[in-house]
DNA sequence: ATGAAAGCGCTAACAG
DNA sequence: CTGTTAGCGCTTTCAT
């Protein structure tokens, strides 16, 4: 039930006393004799004496943990997301403890109060929007949280995201320069900001562009697995046909290509894809996609400079949302259809060199 | 510096002592009378108390944290085993730790002390050959520890592995029943089992069907970007050409497509892919990819029931390692090369029904 | 420059 | 059934 070996016992092999030696581990050198610092850091040594991080967060109500709460950890967006947490943290000394909400308020209420037990420093999360009572309270009491990739609406929780609308909005644009006259979009249903704005983005883009609101082709689906796909058949099978997809997601998007692979439709002769978030397989697809990017890695870097900032900051920080620009990268599925040769695609569309 | 509400505030609100709070809390309803129970869990909820984990856990020596080391968070791969990991953990009331080693040594080591020093009650490694000495000290001071995927020869470290040999066996096998002559594969190079058993499943099939050791087409290449895509050039620039290559990592596959595709190579006409690690997005590949799955998620299932019985375990539990066996995904990309028509390639060769 | 003492919040003997 | 006491290992006044 003890530890093997303690502060008091570095003490007494060094002939000092603990005060001491928890100066010398804090770097307060400048208190202690060289000599005795010495013969400390040496008894540390010798002993491999690891400092109780438990006992040490017990007196100072401080763990250097920061906690990250995300909703879909299966999203390799997240990856570059955590990454760029990850480096900032580990830089600055700080552990990380990674929860998975699954999207569910419940759960990630209970994360909330966990991290809260274990006194994390401060919370980065994705939030979920049945929780914002929470979150509110969380505010209020200073506790250090910041946001990330979504907000809650009229919570002034300090945070950094994307610029949905403009995602949206480069990728319509792109779409109606290509001549494409039927664009659709399929976006998860929910009051979740990422969807909801990239909705917006893609009607305000339209209108903006002469469009009516009778000419918009929105499907709304569950967020469960299979629902994009059929909502693409859906899509697909209206007369006339949408001749561009607009997808919101990097999920989203593989299941609305199966869809148009299965309804025997060619990428982009017949109808073009657009996807959100640019993954390491999409130049790879068949037909290589274009995506919105999402300067992903960024996105965490800041979000643990802002948590880390208002774990030290006494005075409070300021709580601003940084907002990030994606931009598009375009490639061989939104081909404008009139540049479209009549044969079949080209296989191996690569960058080239024929070897 | 002090907690908002304590387990003695409680008390005091409930009448009763500390230790009466304490049990409750723990579940120890036996030893309470149901009055007093219902008064304390009311004084709790009306407070808004929650424990600290800190002061529990340094009192118990026992955190109910779980650490978990991976060598490469980029990884898709990852996702699954931690999504196991992380679902298993939840429902046996553990958090989890997440660390990134990078395939560093000194990083490892460092998360090690690390969580050490906050006490988690066991660590999942995906371990570095570099630390072979300090998990040969885990071991011997009986700290919780459970290799995951790769393993250490010689080192009798509890794990969850998968079956390289039989993964690279099977492309093999099925490769050669294609009609493929000359197989080539490239993998990372370094002391890592997941490498060296790819490559010795590949040779040891190679040479059971009657190839000569100077038919192997092996390329080692360093582990950084870049390097098995010039390696994937290399090999196909040989004469006579490899007609087949199996890639030993989804990343890797990536490089080696675009290799292929920038030397205007067809798949499979020209030659055969398999790659390794099922991923999302290998089934819409150009074409779809021939994959060795492995069992992910399952495989971070049974790390963390082992690790979790470690930790309870006040016996020694038993310290084997479970192999999980792999299986092939035949797709387009290793289609044999006597079927092979010799007009190009379907477009969408998809599932079918064309609507 | 160093040490003694007190206490962070909780649990685990031991009493009663 | 309930409370008193004594720490877990560390930091932090306050003395010296």
């Amino acid at each position: 039930m003890k530890q093997r070996v303690t502060i008091a016992d570095v003490a007494k092999k060094a002939g000092v006393s603990a005060t001491t030696v928890s100066r010398i581990l804090n770097g307060n050198y400048s208190q202690t004799s060289a000599e005795t610092t010495a013969r400390v850091l040496e008894a540390i040594r010798e002993l491999d004496y690891r400092p109780n991080a438990l006992a040490k967060g017990l007196k100072q109500m401080k763990t250097q943990v920061i906690g990250v709460i995300l909703s879909n950890l299966q999203n390799p967006f997240w990856l570059r997301v955590l990454k760029g947490i990850e480096d900032t943290c580990r830089k600055a000394g700080y552990q990380l403890m990674i929860c998975n909400s699954c999207d569910d308020p419940a759960i990630e209420a209970e994360h909330i109060k966990n991290l809260q037990t274990r006194n994390v420093d401060g919370i980065i999360v994705n939030p979920t929007p049945g929780n914002r009572d929470l979150f509110e309270q969380l505010l209020a009491t200073g506790y250090p949280c910041v946001f990330v990739n979504r907000h809650l609406p009229n919570l002034a929780m300090p945070g950094v995201v994307m610029n949905n609308i403009r995602g949206a909005s480069l990728a319509v644009e792109h779409l109606l320069e290509g001549g494409r006259q039927r664009i659709a979009i399929i976006a998860y249903q929910g009051e979740i900001t990422t969807w909801t704005e990239r909705v917006e983005g893609y009607k305000t883009t339209l209108l903006a562009h002469g469009k009516r609101e009778q000419d918009l082709l929105i499907e709304l689906v569950p967020n469960r697995p299979g629902a994009a796909r059929s909502a693409a058949i859906r899509l697909l099978k209206r007369n006339p046909r949408p001749d561009a997809l607009l997808s919101t997601t990097n999920l989203m998007t593989l299941e609305i290509l199966d869809a148009i692979q299965s309804l025997g439709l060619r990428i982009p002769e017949d109808v073009a894809l657009v996807g959100y978030d640019e993954t390491m397989w999409c130049k790879y697809l068949n037909p290589p996609l274009t995506t919105v990017r999402q300067p992903a890695y960024e996105m965490g870097e800041i979000a643990a400079k802002r948590i880390i900032q208002l774990c030290k900051g006494t005075r409070r920080t300021k709580l601003d949302v940084t907002v990030l620009e994606p931009e598009l990268v375009v490639r061989e599925s939104s081909r404008p259809a009139s540049a479209t040769p009549d044969v079949g695609a080209t296989i191996a569309a690569g960058t080239g060199t024929s070897g």
